[in-house]
DNA sequence: TCAAAAACTTGAACTACTTCAAGAAATACG
DNA sequence: CGTATTTCTTGAAGTAGTTCAAGTTTTTGA
């Protein structure tokens, strides 16, 4: 039970099998059906989510009423809303299941207790999230420095796996870029 | 001295007299000229620098030469490349002193140390990771949905003693357009 | 203090994308 | 299985930006 995350934990730091009880104790598996939201613009964001199995992501709707993706979360991804988690403040994102999804679902109350008897996970959550930081900042280089054709190539050969997973219009509004142009880059008519 | 950094960390965590002597002992402020690197593309990134006073930024330099600023560093704010810290991998970018900067450089072997000495450094650690994760989501939610110009007024509304403190070109690329054309949104020629 | 370097401005030509609209194909699920 | 929904495709027209080049202004530091 609860592999996957003890697992990723385990991959950062050492676990005393009392704490790996206590752990189990604690979490529970939800699953969240295709489409369904686990966070809606302007709620307050007092969940962390860990992928066990399947895909979700973290979207905005544009002014002009289109979504586009910031960011995806796949087995062994955490996802949330930092900044309405720790601020307290209403959310910017949606968050939702690409496909159907299980996840663990961290409340604040019970990580934080979690965080108290297990002083060690401070350590696991501080890599996770200093190495999502670091992610995020290849990430706006790529922006930044490719043009869209060359985002889309490179994510291909990164994840050639994940661009058949998830529709095309999603995967291009998180590339950044509209979902006719995707449709002309993979049929290369650019 | 180092009331800046303990001033920082204590805003999160609480510290023991002992613990801040020992962080006392560890720590020191070395100051960092205009125009000075603190890391080179293609390094390994061993330290996290905190800025005590002045302006540090990450910037790549971008396929045609010109160099775009990723991330600025101020007061109060932790500055590294977390991917190449953490991974042992040549960094993607280069870190160089704004204007002439007091840091407090905290190598890894040292921070390492200290979090095993006092554990709860990791909170604090934990903490500022996933604060400047979701400021970094937000980023990428600004960078997607407003035009040029509206970043640039966005910005200056939120840091405007800030867009008098560094060269236009810097923020420009900051925001994601060139030099000329943030001319020209600031003479209203837009 | 003053020369050199760095930063900013301007206009003209260009281009990598977007938007719109409508139809075709694929997929979900009752 | 079949239909409703979702996703993908295509071309034409438009635009928010870039690039280049040259001149001007400001700042730096010996």
């Amino acid at each position: 039970m609860h592999e996957a995350i003890l697992n990723h934990i385990q991959k950062f730091i050492h676990l005393e099998p009392s704490e790996i009880d206590l752990l189990e104790s604690c979490l529970s598996i939800s699953q969240i059906k295709r489409k369904d939201h686990v966070l809606q613009e302007g709620q307050i964001c007092n969940t962390m989510y860990f992928v066990v199995k399947g895909c979700m992501r973290q979207y905005i709707i544009n002014p002009r009423g289109t979504e586009q993706t910031l960011q995806f979360g796949v087995e062994n991804w955490w996802i949330t809303d930092y900044l309405s988690y720790h601020n307290h403040t209403p959310s910017h994102f949606y968050i939702q299941a690409v496909e159907t999804t299980e996840v663990i679902a961290l409340e604040k109350t019970v990580l934080e207790s979690m965080l108290v008897q297990i002083p060690n996970l401070e350590k696991y959550f501080r890599i996770v999230a200093q190495k999502a930081f670091g992610a995020a900042q290849m990430r706006i280089k790529f922006l930044f420095t490719m043009s869209a054709e060359e985002r889309y190539n490179h994510f291909k050969n990164q994840q050639p796996d994940f661009v058949q997973r998830v529709p095309q219009y999603m995967l291009a509004s998180y590339l950044d870029f509209s979902a006719e142009f995707m449709s002309k880059i993979r049929a290369g008519k650019v």
